[in-house]
RNA sequence: GCGCCGGUCGAAUAGCGGCCAUUUCAGGAGACUGUAAAUCUCCCGCCUUCGGGCAUCGUCGGUUCGAGUCCGACCCGGCGCA
């Protein structure tokens, strides 16, 4: 984009090539929630990610690799990616029983404070079930109590037995409630994870390359993650410190105000090396891509298309719905009249969410490949519309139809 | 006709003299951003300035400082005996 740090272009994996920007679509434990992965092909996606906690977890990082790495396991054969584990450093510690989120909401009117320490009030009898130290994250399992402890090589050994095309080094997700003091010790701490990521995934690189070369399966790309929180001196720091060690490409990660995550991320690209792919990690909602696109992130991934989707909220061109509406009872269309998705191609939303209602398990795929289908063409509509050179018509136009309705 | 049970917010329930009449489902609305999530939150008699106020446990009376709860009569339903 001409004065711009938006670009589109092409990541070359061992399985693929992804055409960016590009939506990849999460599959936490191998396996995208409700979805046969030719239903994910089908509606769309380039690739996939999933995450090295929760395979590491179930079934075992030794199961994965003994059937055949994360491509064979779930049957996909496209690019795939891991998440470090890093996210449930957050999502499993200060998080855990809390309504936190990693992007701070516009607050309203003054009632900041009030909604800041709302949001922090721990649920009784759960406590954080992730402690951090500056060797790692002690994890206690979510499924059975039992510790595991997670530091930087073994976080890239686990990714290495399970075989992404692309793989994380190991962070510390950040909570947007944690003050600059702490944001600043967190993010150096992650800049050592970097390090340490670093220096094993090479010395598994070199122990790799020994194997037969039928066993190699390719070379394993490593992203290096920016922390910094919603600070500008920070991220550019951490940009700048993480863009100048030897990674394949770069995530951002941690927490975002919701309202300039435009300019968040802006910070951190004018930093980070050109040449190499940026993912925006866990981001995010339809408005969130223009601006992360045009500040120069090339790939996202983020759970709200899923889970929205199994919880009964759909996006459209004019707005999310809410599928358990009384109103939709007697809807005899399609979900979107225009939309060439499976299931609006064959399916009403009377239907749809007759399905929901009386909660039958074809409500959750229905819903799940509309959404998905939906966001996974945003964001290659917004592809287009680069090349094109019609960014800013797109998204005037888009915004505008999903913020007003219909 | 006699006897025994039982009538609680749409359904099913708890409640055995004093918390705010409980919980589940159904119904209504909302939330969800690198998945602890087919999850969670709120509402669900009426009014409200959102602090609360007023009702209400089949009906009508009674006992009591206080009754969904105890007593009496009646109404309705089930079962049993005539």
């Amino acid at each position: 984009m001409f004065g711009k740090l938006g670009r589109a272009g092409k990541i070359e994996t061992p399985h693929g090539t992804i055409n960016t920007p590009a939506f990849i679509v999460v599959g936490t434990k191998a396996t995208v929630k409700a979805l046969t992965p030719e239903q994910v092909k089908e509606l769309g996606a380039q690739a996939v990610l999933a995450n090295t906690y929760h395979l590491y977890l179930e079934p075992g990082e030794k199961i994965v690799k003994a059937c055949g790495g994360l491509h064979k396991i779930m049957n996909w054969s496209g690019p795939t990616f891991t998440d470090s584990g890093g996210f449930q450093a957050f999502s499993l510690g200060v998080a855990f029983g809390t309504t936190i989120s990693k992007l701070s909401k516009p607050q309203s009117n003054g009632f900041e404070e009030r909604e800041r320490q709302s949001e922090s009030v721990r649920s009784e009898g759960m406590p954080p079930l992730a402690k951090i130290t500056e060797d790692g994250v002690m994890f206690k399992s979510y499924r059975d109590g039992g510790e595991h402890f997670f530091s930087p090589e073994k976080s890239i050994e686990i990714q290495n037995s399970i075989g992404a095309d692309i793989i994380f080094a190991f962070d510390e997700c950040t909570s947007p409630t944690a003050d600059k003091q702490y944001q600043k010790e967190a993010m150096d701490r992650t800049h050592r994870w970097a390090a340490r990521s670093l220096a094993r995934h090479r010395e598994l690189q070199i122990e790799n390359a020994k194997l037969k070369f039928e066993e190699r399966k390719g070379k394993q790309a490593l992203f290096g993650v920016v922390q910094g929180g919603r600070f500008e001196d920070l991220r550019k720091e951490s940009a700048k410190t993480i863009g100048a060690m030897d990674f394949d490409g770069f995530g951002i990660g941690g927490s975002f105000d919701k309202q300039d995550i435009g300019t968040a991320v802006s910070w951190i690209n004018e930093e980070l090396p050109e040449g190499k792919p940026r993912h925006l990690l866990g981001i995010g909602e339809p408005e969130d891509f223009f601006l992360a696109i045009e500040n120069g992130c090339d790939t996202f991934d983020c759970v709200a298309p899923t889970r929205q989707a199994r919880n009964g909220t759909l996006y459209t061109r004019a707005g999310k719905i809410h599928i358990d509406n009384t109103k939709y009872r007697e809807y005899f269309s399609p979900i979107e009249a225009d939309c060439t998705c499976y299931t609006c191609r064959n399916y009403t939303l009377a239907y749809v969410a007759y399905l929901a209602r009386t909660k039958e398990l074809l409500a959750h795929t229905l819903t799940s490949i509309h959404n998905l289908h939906f966001i996974v063409h945003l964001v290659e509509k917004i592809r287009l519309a680069i090349l094109a050179d019609t960014f800013n018509e797109f998204k005037e136009t888009f915004l505008k139809d999903y913020r007003n309705g219909k």
